[in-house]
DNA sequence: CTGTTAGCGCTTTCAC
DNA sequence: GTGAAAGCGCTAACAG
């Protein structure tokens, strides 16, 4: 039913030989040729078989974007970043989720499965195993990680511990001592970094300043909004709660302050919340926040691996950093007891 | 380099045949080289190419999901719910992104490039011209709608009018009297229903309850926080601002909300606002809304389409209207001045 | 510049 | 139950 390129030939009165290079705009066409087949192919509506292509020239023009959720902004907005920027070139995304890394609820990722299906691959910040890992370098494709530096191969991310860091010291510029962090698990590590970064980044300021914080100001959860939520609950609860919270993302700085306006506290009047990413709606909120290029990070990913796709191995180990800053908003002011 | 099918079948001392049939667990192979055959195979971490099969069999294993945005909550969830149900029973998800459409600052969808590409699709509601209608039809593969029903295929959706009447009713059975919209552009319809039938379901209900609500309170925004900011702004600067709006999402009702307080008014004591949707940030939020089911609809359009591929024709016209429920919390109350 | 001829790696009749 | 051989639709040498 659908046109071959043999019909094309045919209509054109050329071999499919030609048809196929006319077509991809080879050199080695006279203009005339180049422009009668393309003409007829387009008249035929005929759309080369990616299958047959793929087969026979090794290629498929597509690159995996491996993530563990696309609910959540940072991955939805790299996603949708990495997606145009392969499909300015040509490209097509293969969307390829890795499940819920904390329950494994879902198959874990085989990368394997990718095996001749992909050019390349953008990995976002996905907590992969050491297993996993391996099988992402067997695949011997160009590969660029999002939000995670790893060795051998290319990636783009923010530095995490500078970005605690910024946060932290805003807090203690304002005049806060009591600082706490709402952070990600450390015990999930597995490859990311991120939480653990953040963390460190907050407890390296809190020292600078001779603030060395309780054990118990240090608290965890996911990243999500109700987390956040939880969290702050039980710093709430503490003899001595913070007057300021670091939360290790926007989405979890929602749910803190929530928590602090549900218990009766003013934000920023009683409790300041600085979060991380600048959300879509971290904005609208008013959310103080250090804010990281999220799109620019996929969009950069997916240049990377195209670039190294196209030849340029030059690239092929680039590790590129992005700039974060703080944007200060609303959430954020300097303590109601400014005596130490 | 990669390890071929002839490989399996020199090692394992049968014909190719008998591997292709073998892995696929024909049943036309003695359980005995079934196993042999398996086990070889593994040891010799072959996995077969897919351009191969595919160029063989003419089926891809791959579903598209277009979609015009990732970033935006409601696609985000529904894609991650549509990669799920795929990655489930061995499907990939290619992810195909029609560009903003209302800007057009990305090359229009072409239906044509997924010719032979994939086995199915699943369309998010995609303000498609009819143009880009006609070439999914010519794709001639099983199709989903989410969130528009189109006639002559699959959809799962809402009853959006049904959703703009729950809401507006809400408004009204606490007693508010002048109450606004703040929905999409009927303007950007391009098949794209959602806005005027949410619109719809407002006049109705505020008809009905014998309250014509004057031109200016049927404010138009995008979906964004942002475009809800603005369009608050514009009803509050009214002689007679309303005392409730109903924002056709709950991000649009972010923005409302946010503009209100600025503007020194309580919510939901100077002004009820409630949306749809219930974002993953609504309910920390404490948002007011209609909840529909993303993520379901989502499994459900991806089972949709991979029932008909597997062949059962008889749901290749089916229609799901998916549950909508009003989800009271704290964005809604009664009027501060309840006299007429 | 263009045509001929092999494959790419798998599946699928058709025999046995 | 298994093998031989003929494609699937395209691209890549190799001639000319």
């Amino acid at each position: 039913m659908p046109v071959r390129i043999e019909d094309v030939a045919r209509a054109a009165g050329v071999s499919t030989a030609t048809v196929s290079r006319a077509l991809r705009g080879l050199p080695s066409v006279s203009t005339d040729t180049q422009e009668t087949v393309r003409r007829v192919a387009s008249d035929l509506g005929y759309v080369v078989s990616r299958s047959a292509s793929s087969l026979a020239t090794g290629k498929t023009l597509t690159v995996g974007v491996v993530t563990p959720y696309v609910r959540r902004w940072f991955f939805a907005t790299a996603i949708e970043a990495v997606e145009r920027e392969l499909r300015g070139v040509g490209y097509d995304a293969l969307l390829v989720g890795v499940g819920e890394p904390m329950t494994g609820d879902v198959a874990p990722f085989r990368p394997e499965v990718l095996q001749g299906r992909v050019d390349g691959m953008v990995i976002l910040t996905a907590p992969l195993t050491g297993q996993e890992m391996d099988g992402v370098r067997r695949l011997a494709v160009p590969t660029a990680f999002v939000g995670v530096a790893v060795s051998g191969t290319m990636s783009v991310r923010v530095d995490d511990v500078a970005v605690g860091r910024t946060a932290t010291e805003h807090l203690i510029a304002l005049g806060h001592r009591r600082i706490a962090h709402v952070g990600g698990d450390p015990e999930d590590q597995l490859n990311y970094t991120t939480p653990l970064d953040r963390r460190a980044g907050w407890l390296s300021a809190m020292r600078q300043a001779g603030l060395e914080p309780p054990p118990w100001y240090g608290e965890t959860s996911d990243f999500t909004a109700p987390g956040g939520h939880r969290a702050m609950q039980r710093l709430l609860a503490l003899e001595e709660p913070p007057t300021a919270v670091f939360a290790a993302s926007d989405e979890i700085a929602f749910g803190v302050i929530r928590a602090a306006r549900e218990a009766g506290l003013g934000v920023p009047g009683d409790v300041s919340v600085v979060g991380v990413d600048d959300h879509d709606l971290s904005e609208t909120m008013g959310l103080t926040t250090v804010r990281q290029p999220v799109f620019e990070q996929g969009q950069v990913a997916a240049q990377l691996v195209l670039a190294v796709i196209a030849g340029d191995s030059s690239r092929r180990h680039e590790h590129v950093l992005a700039e974060t800053r703080l944007v200060c908003r609303t959430t954020t002011a300097a303590p109601a007891d400014t005596s130490p």
